[in-house]
DNA sequence: CGTGTAAGGAATTCTGACACG
DNA sequence: CGTGTAAGGAATTCTGACACG
């Protein structure tokens, strides 16, 4: 049984990554003129850096980048997907709620891996895991031993 | 009820995230001298671009970091602290997975946001769903409508 | 409005050398 | 071994202006 360490769940909840506006530019294929145009109309904002001068992003930013310009593709103006952006924000906070909270541990059962992801409401003395083997993720209440 | 989209889960499976020396320093507390010997050691890889001439890393080349840092600051010799990292990896792509694979969408139940995360083995006609609120995140069982 | 480009300066990263222990 | 620093050049980002539609 590994505990899943706080290090480890920071993979996933990357509150303090930050990276540039090269970086940012290439992974979600919006130019660098976009994005100094969207921050100069309020749409994005960079992380306020006091040592440097250049732009750090966080990635909550990275992911509205990519939903505004999933809108714009999808051939929505700027303002709307904007808009449209704005509405998906929850739904990220909730992924990451779930994540953070409930995997609590990674166990073997059978020989293959699994997440612990602990007791389910009404179901005494049984726990949440899910199995990882070759063809996907299975989820199994079994005994809390 | 939300599809959680592609472009969502990208969020937490930045497959495709890369960024810099000095954002990879800045978020780990490494020194930039000592990733760079790191490197020369075969301990941590970046990712090689075509186009320029800077390293870029991954994300998980970022938590690898994170992870050799944690046993150095534990007191391991660095030929160590690399080992242990090496043997953490697979908890990672774990967690991924379950993630990635069974975060089918987001509900909303009593009001408040809930994930759905399909069927569990021996439970047939529910589904488990994971219900957000200002206490936590709780796992429930409920009829699969 | 929404985006691109050329221009010159500023901030960042590069390598190879050297220092220290 | 494992890390830091000074040095000069290379790659990246900055702003404000101008172009286009």
């Amino acid at each position: 049984m590994i505990e899943v360490p706080t290090q480890l769940k920071e993979v996933f909840d990357q509150k303090m990554m930050q990276f540039g506006i090269g970086d940012l530019s290439r992974v979600t294929q919006v130019s660098q003129s976009k994005l100094r145009y969207w921050e100069s109309k309020g749409y994005i904002h960079p992380i306020q850096i006091q040592t440097g001068q250049n732009r750090k992003y966080s990635m909550a930013t990275l992911s509205r980048v990519r939903m505004i310009k999933y809108f714009l593709d999808e051939g929505y103006t700027l303002p709307v997907a904007v808009k449209k952006a704005n509405e998906q924000k929850e739904t990220i906070s909730v992924l990451r709620k779930v994540m953070v909270e409930r995997f609590v541990s990674i166990d073997e059962i059978d020989g293959k891996p699994a997440v612990n992801m602990g007791p389910v409401e009404d179901q005494p003395g049984k726990k949440l895991v899910a199995i990882v083997d070759l063809d996907g993720v299975t989820m199994h209440l079994v005994d809390d031993k």
